[in-house]
DNA sequence: TAGATTGTTAATCGATTAACAATC
DNA sequence: TAGATTGTTAATCGATTAACAATC
């Protein structure tokens, strides 16, 4: 179907996928049924020319003369994001941020499921959340042999990430969703999409003090 | 100081100081005292050419023939990124999210400090979050006349974004740390930082759907 | 001084934009 | 058919890497 193989495809097409994604969802649930790549381009602040382009890296999934099909599209940027196959993951570190994302987070709408919740802290494990009960650290392995999850949330410090993310890795895990500074990149085909939120507030800090003058 | 003026600098030069931030850091606390472009470069995954040339952008800190010095150095990026002078920041939406960026984030070490947080949620006003009380959000005005905040960290709904933040840019907001889905690219002259937690979690899907076979 | 390593210019690479023939 | 808009190639732009003279 797609005409590329999704390994040529560059990292900046990749990292644009989502956005479209939630573009034409939107359109979608406005009622609109087609949209040409110059209307799509002045709502999302893109050339029409590099919208084409992206796409074109998957498929003709336009027709000329028309546009795209807002409901086709969104599914097939669905298919190509493998939102479609629904990947088990887990997440390690109960702290305040890793429970804000596993409360927060709509896994199921963004391919996965959430099937446990990790800490080394006694006391808070058998609590409760999201209806995900708080296991022990030292029950991550029979629990991966189980269940076998693919991926890894890891909400914990960096000192703490380098022997979890061993073990992890042994037990099969292929892709990391890092909110730890600790640094993925020695691994090889292991997926990592790293969040450095101080990393992002430093950016901000930076733009915010070269723009007061 | 800086040999070049701040407009001039390039977006990707900008994203990558927060991380020679980190790592100069992490090498300081270490105990090193200097460090040449090539050993950095390794540390961190770049080339040393790269490392060079965005130094170089902000003035020579080097010394041929010896390197860089590692606190004088950390100390140059942190006033390039402004993180010495402290701004004032106000938090919008109080739920899961909210708390746990109030609760875990270091403002302190990005050059903020957090001193407001607003809610339209009666029921939780009044609650403490990390030492600061959750105001009512009909109080914002009166808050920001007061106390002059530059900067605001929005997580709330998209739905709910879009007033506010006009509110915030006339209350002398400069710059957004955006979690919600709300475009900010409209506003002129306000620095924004977008973080999309549900885009960097299907980039991942991509990447682990396209490298499990 | 000799060795090391920067600062900086030039070459390469990749990503974005423009243009237009193909075609619905 | 005529008009619109895609898919795709070519041109431009920007970012990264390589090379090396300057210099500590």
């Amino acid at each position: 179907m797609s005409k590329a193989k999704s390994g040529n495809i560059s990292p900046s097409v990749i990292k644009r996928l989502p956005r479209y994604y939630r573009y034409l969802g939107e359109l979608k649930k406005a009622g609109f049924i087609r949209i040409s790549s110059r209307e799509l381009s002045e709502r999302m602040g893109l050339t029409a020319s590099q919208i084409r382009q992206d796409l074109n890296c998957f498929g003709g999934f336009g027709q000329q003369g028309y546009g795209y099909n807002i409901q086709q599209l969104h599914q097939e940027i669905a298919s190509i994001l493998g939102l479609d196959k629904i990947k088990k993951a887990i997440l390690i570190g109960a702290g305040n941020l890793g429970r804000a994302i596993a409360n927060h987070m709509s896994f199921e709408a963004r391919g996965f499921q959430l099937i446990g919740i990790f800490d080394k802290k006694e006391s808070i494990v058998g609590q409760m959340v999201r209806g995900i009960p708080i296991r022990h650290i030292d029950n991550l392995d029979e629990f991966c042999r189980e269940n076998l999850p693919v991926i890894a949330v890891l909400c914990i410090p960096s000192e703490e990430a380098a022997s979890v993310v061993d073990q992890l890795i042994k037990l099969g895990i292929k892709g990391f969703w890092n909110f730890s500074h600790y640094d993925l990149s020695q691994y090889q085909n292991i997926a990592v999409e790293n969040v450095h939120l101080g990393d992002s507030l430093m950016t901000l800090c930076y733009n915010v003090t070269h723009s007061l003058k």
